[in-house]
RNA sequence: UGGGGCGUGGCCAAGUGGUUAAGGCAUCGGGUUUUGAUCCCGACACUCGGAGGUUCGAAUCCUCCCGCCCCAGCCA
């Protein structure tokens, strides 16, 4: 399906109602990340929705940090941010924003608001404030201090301001309505007491804004016509209006929630990526096994991948989840297109030639369907290996069923000769050592003599002229579909075998100088890239081949 | 339970009262192929959470019922 022909979301279709009416005359949407863990799949869909929707109508899309909670933020995971939103191909409009750059006009929003007696200091701790607070049945009650005169509200605050107060002693309270029937405006925290250094403003503040004090105004500032978050949002809209409503902001933004993206065996919760980091289950935020983008950038995934597997999902406000399968096609079908093949046997077998001594190059194709991605040179000798699983012994098995290298039977080498296996070599254990084999003559390039058929078609590399290196292999980090609602906890899900180090496989010599960033197909194994992270020849499988081999 | 949101094939989904309920993923057949890949062709919802009702006509409108998700942080 084009762009064109692709039915539009409901937010395109506000949008479209909204520059028609003359509500909107330019678009402007953001993507607003806290600095508090490494972006995800779940991000890139938020990512691709406000990017896309910006690009879609000419408009601009703000990138933002919502740095209102120094305890959790830092510079490492704003600089992250950066470089993965960057990498997925997106480019913001204009500068980077930051919230915290915007505290001094909060601070005056927040007195304005006491000065209309619409906020007020609150020396309620967090636990009365709880018990005031109502439950989802029962209204709430007025705090105490509710009625405290204006003045007294502004003096507190400039104390709770100059770090003259205590931690947990007081908040700065919106005044709305303790027995609203939504909890959110139940006397909401506006400002919170938090003595500590912020990444970006030092020591400058001890009170920080809480995100509904902060987020419908960051929107405003900016002039952000269209607040695009998810879901889980959508019982803070009335609030977010109400500052909207109740502040001299210079412009008037909507929020709109759509349903975030969650992944079968997978985890798009920034919390507990950072449990499976912390603890250790994996080695870092860009482990391959993590599906995080810096993770799935070191995997191999490429971005056009992560965009047109978000492009297919719906805008919608139902909450699915969304199979593994729907990404990796979309991860196979961006490599299968792009990626260069090449040779790479991971558990080796020697295959000896007994009437063959000489040394050749061949040229292979770097894709079949692509001669702009040039060709490669494939040194052939006299010794060469096979993979192990591409040899049987067994000559009962139906060439329908095993179509690779039998004893005493043909096969095609991908790109050189056809060749016959004459005898199994073994070691004192008995364990097959060497194959000696013969090399069927005239049959580079050219179809098989009369009488030789060749079961089928592996790969092999020289074993004179190759590389040594490691493959890492990987499997799904948890072995239930979804791990969150599973029984116990989500940790008691990892796969043990998620990782599987595979040593001394044989590339073909032209991997040898490599870059992380090209991605490969190791012909008839499946798709890899280089580690980024490792000083030797380590190769990660992003994904397997599709195998519609039924054993 | 108060409020907010959502239920269309195994998964994601289009559909905004009127041709045979799009499309993608998955699955299953078949063809091509020097990758068991790719590519190509074909199959795959008498039915839209359930029950009633309105209508010549309902996935779309109404009523009731059932189920799932979110909100009771001085997190975002």
């Amino acid at each position: 399906m084009t762009d064109s022909d692709k039915p539009i979301n409901f937010i395109q279709q506000i949008i479209t109602d909204d520059l028609a009416s003359g509500k909107t005359s330019k678009v402007v949407t953001r993507f607003p990340p806290e600095p508090n863990g490494y972006l995800h799949i779940g991000h890139a869909k938020s990512i691709c929705v406000n990017f896309g929707l910006a690009e879609n109508f000419s408009g601009g899309c703000n990138l933002r940090f919502d740095d209102t909670n120094p305890e959790k933020e830092s510079d490492e995971f704003v600089q992250a941010i950066i470089e993965d939103v960057q990498w997925l191909g997106f480019k913001w409009h204009g500068d980077i924003r930051y919230a915290s750059d915007y505290f001094d006009q909060f601070y005056q929003w927040a007195c304005d608001l006491i000065d209309q007696d619409k906020a007020y200091v609150c020396e309620l701790n967090a636990e009365q404030m709880r018990e005031y607070r109502g439950t989802l049945t029962e209204v709430g009650k007025d705090s105490p201090y509710r009625a405290r005169p204006a003045t007294e509200s502004r003096a507190l605050l400039e104390q709770m301001k100059a770090g003259e107060i205590a931690e947990g002693t007081m908040t700065l309270r919106a005044k709305i309505d303790m027995a609203s029937p939504n909890i959110n405006m139940r006397d909401p925290v506006l400002y919170r007491i938090k003595r500590i250094a912020h990444h970006r403003t030092g020591n400058k503040w001890n009170i920080y804004p809480a995100y509904d004090f902060a987020h419908g105004q960051e929107d405003a500032i900016e002039g952000v016509t269209h607040s695009i978050c998810t879901l889980e949002f959508a019982a803070n809209r009335p609030l977010y209006n109400w500052f909207i409503d109740n502040l001299d902001v210079p412009s008037t933004p909507s929020q709109y929630e759509f349903g975030r993206l969650n992944l079968n065996y997978s985890i798009t919760s920034k919390r507990k990526l950072k449990q499976l980091v912390d603890e250790a289950h994996v080695d870092a935020w860009d482990d391959p096994r993590m599906p995080t983008i810096s993770g799935l950038r070191r995997r191999g995934v490429s971005p056009a991948a992560i965009r047109n597997f978000c492009d297919s999902l719906a805008v919608a406000k139902t909450d699915g989840v969304v199979d593994m399968a729907q990404f990796e096609h979309f991860i196979r079908d961006d490599l299968n297109n792009n990626a260069r093949r090449a040779m790479c046997v991971l558990k080796p077998l020697l295959v000896t030639f007994t009437n063959y001594d000489q040394s050749e190059l061949f040229t292979a194709s770097s894709h079949p369907q692509r001669d702009d991605l040039g060709s490669r040179e494939l040194p052939f000798d006299r010794q060469i290996y096979i993979d192990q699983s591409d040899f049987s012994e067994d000559t009962s098995l139906s060439r329908k069923k095993f179509k690779r290298l039998v004893l005493g039977e043909y096969v095609r080498l991908r790109g050189a000769y056809i060749i016959r296996a004459d005898e199994v070599i073994r070691d004192n254990d008995g364990e097959i050592q060497e194959i000696r084999a013969s090399v069927v003559e005239n049959t580079v390039g050219a179809d098989a003599p009369e009488g030789v058929r060749p079961r089928g078609v592996i790969h092999w590399v020289s074993a004179l002229n190759s590389l040594d290196c490691t493959v890492n292999l990987y499997d799904r980090l948890f072995n239930q579909p979804l791990p969150d609602s599973a029984e116990g906890s989500f940790t008691d899900h990892i796969n043990p075998d998620s990782l599987k180090v595979l040593e001394g496989c044989k590339a073909e010599l032209s991997l040898a100088n490599v870059e992380s960033t090209e991605r490969y197909q190791f012909e008839r194994e499946g798709y890899f890239c280089r580690d980024s992270e490792a000083e030797t020849l380590v190769f990660n499988c992003t994904i397997g081949l599709r195998d519609n081999w039924k054993a």
